[in-house]
DNA sequence: AGTATTTCCTTAACATGTTAATTGATGCCA
DNA sequence: TGGCATCAATTAACATGTTAAGGAAATACT
């Protein structure tokens, strides 16, 4: 029936959805508790690392495209988790910082976050662990390497 | 700032959608000639691969969750591209079949799609294509294996 | 200066992801 | 047979993905 195409079980597209499904879902339940959703969780960690971004590097560094950045930040500023400025130099240009409620959240849910990647990690080895991401980051056209 | 997580740039979550949307994107600007979005593409290459199949199966093998489904399934019967029939002996039962029309959407672009796949081959190498595959299936609970 | 282009961001429209509630049908079992 | 749990599927509600269009500010160009 299939003629050129690669076996729905052995395909590249739908492996990696599986593989993203499997390692978000133990995550997803941890961040609900939370109340915040997977996304809302990636741009607060985003700003806790680098600090006060403008929007468009906050897109890029939280890998969402801009309409779904635009809608997360206002839910995130509506919750009181982050705070939005205009650039005075370019007032185009929007920033975005973590609140000291938003770094609580990251803070507290850091260490159960931070133990079930441990647990992929174990699952597939160091080595094993550390190539995957190597082969990931050839997929991605947008890797800086 | 950040305190036990992984740098984002080194996080498998973060890894694992820009890797999907390395690989999406390309399949997307395929399909988007044919009008169908990538889930109902999945969800055909399925059905002319297993033929009938009842709803939650269909689900299942296209890595999709049953809501999504159901409209999906609405989406392509409009379209003329797929039947859905009761299953007599138990009756809350349906199930999907691909028609003439669906059939040679999958036919047309199979080829091109085959192509798109061949590429992220050569650019892995056959050994890393695998390695990766296996991999992958390594982090999906519902894998059989 | 004036206009066209570009850039940053927002909004709109539609499809899907996700969870929960609901409906309809089947099976169990006292 | 009547009630109850279970199951298949749908619907609802909200968030995000995706593409296209729009708006406002900066830049380039003449």
């Amino acid at each position: 029936m299939t003629k050129n195409l690669t076996s729905t079980a052995r395909s590249l597209p739908i492996a990696l959805i599986r593989a993203r499904e499997g390692v978000m879902s133990p995550i997803r339940d941890m961040l609900s508790e939370t109340g915040i959703t997977e996304q809302q969780w990636r741009v607060l960690r985003v700003l806790a690392e680098f600090g006060r971004l403008d929007a468009k590097t906050l897109a890029d560094r939280s890998s969402l495209l801009f309409p779904s950045l635009t809608r997360i930040a206002a839910t995130l500023r509506e919750k009181g988790l982050v705070t939005q400025t205009r650039d005075d130099k370019d007032r185009r240009r929007q920033f975005v910082e973590i609140t000291a409620d938003g770094q609580r959240i990251i803070d507290q849910r850091s260490p159960h976050a931070a133990q079930i990647v441990a647990g992929f990690k174990e699952i597939l080895g160091e080595d094993d662990y550390e190539r995957l991401l190597d082969l990931l980051e050839r997929l991605d056209p947008g890797a800086k390497s």
